[in-house]
DNA sequence: AAAATAGTTCAATAACTATTGATCTATCAA
DNA sequence: TTGATAGATCAATAGTTATTGAACTATTTT
């Protein structure tokens, strides 16, 4: 009783969900100016200002980038409550954990299955062999 | 004597190019199906037919995506031996576990400080606060 | 030599996105 | 109330890229 999918062929369905997940944060980190932003932000900085001025960048530049990474969840918001004008960002560390977890189960080098081609002439010889044939 | 950029500020420039490179590869997974590629190479699927039957994806079109990820070396390439036609793909075990090692650095939840604004009212309270007034 | 096989490369298109400049909102200060 | 401040949103543009279809290369088979 999976979530069904179309092609369920080779892949386990199950992690079909975590892989769009993953996918999303993966591309939102992966523009170097977002990833200089989250290196700011991980080193306490947290205004719209003092992040452009640390990148050289415009303030709606900044903005921009920064609701992309509030869109898959990695940043959070917050306003000052003495002068409301100020806008606070900085890191979801639950969000950043879940991120590292997936991460980290994904590419786990433990995972990577030795050589086990099922095509081409080498695949045959290694069908053999799983039958019981020596090599 | 650091390698010199422009912008630098805040950030340490020694991590400069190890972001562009992190940005680079990380870019190359944020895209589902190449994360469904890398999926199935982690499991031992080799050749470009076999992926596009289990993506239910073109040939060419897995092709540019094996392209992205090989030119961010998370991918090699391999001939066979026996009929030439056929071409193995595999994921580049050192490449993956730099990967990892770069990911898990740069997003360490301990290496995130806690809240520490520059600017803004609640930044002047704490730069008093450094200064080495109680709060 | 001709056909089939495995896959790449090329050209075109559609969708997306980083960047810029201008405008707009909300809030505080004078 | 007027002006300044912090930042977001809007519109336009340029660059990028996923996808498709056609053509091409290299190799093996018949």
């Amino acid at each position: 009783m999976q979530p069904t999918t179309q092609e369920t062929n080779q892949i386990d369905t199950q992690e079909g969900v975590a892989i769009a997940q993953l996918a999303r944060q993966l591309k939102a980190l992966g523009e170097p100016n977002r990833l200089r932003i989250v290196q700011l932000l991980r080193e306490g900085v947290q205004c719209n200002c003092e992040l452009g001025d640390a990148l050289g960048m415009a303030p709606n530049l900044i903005s921009h980038h920064l609701r992309t990474l509030r869109e898959v969840g990695l940043v959070e918001v917050e306003r000052d409550a003495v002068d409301a004008r100020w806008i606070y960002y900085s890191l979801d560390r639950d969000a950043l954990a879940a991120l590292l977890g997936a991460f980290d189960a994904f590419f786990d080098p433990a995972r990577i299955k030795e050589r086990h081609p099922a095509c081409g002439p080498q695949g045959s010889l290694v069908r053999l062999d799983e039958i019981g044939v020596a090599a």
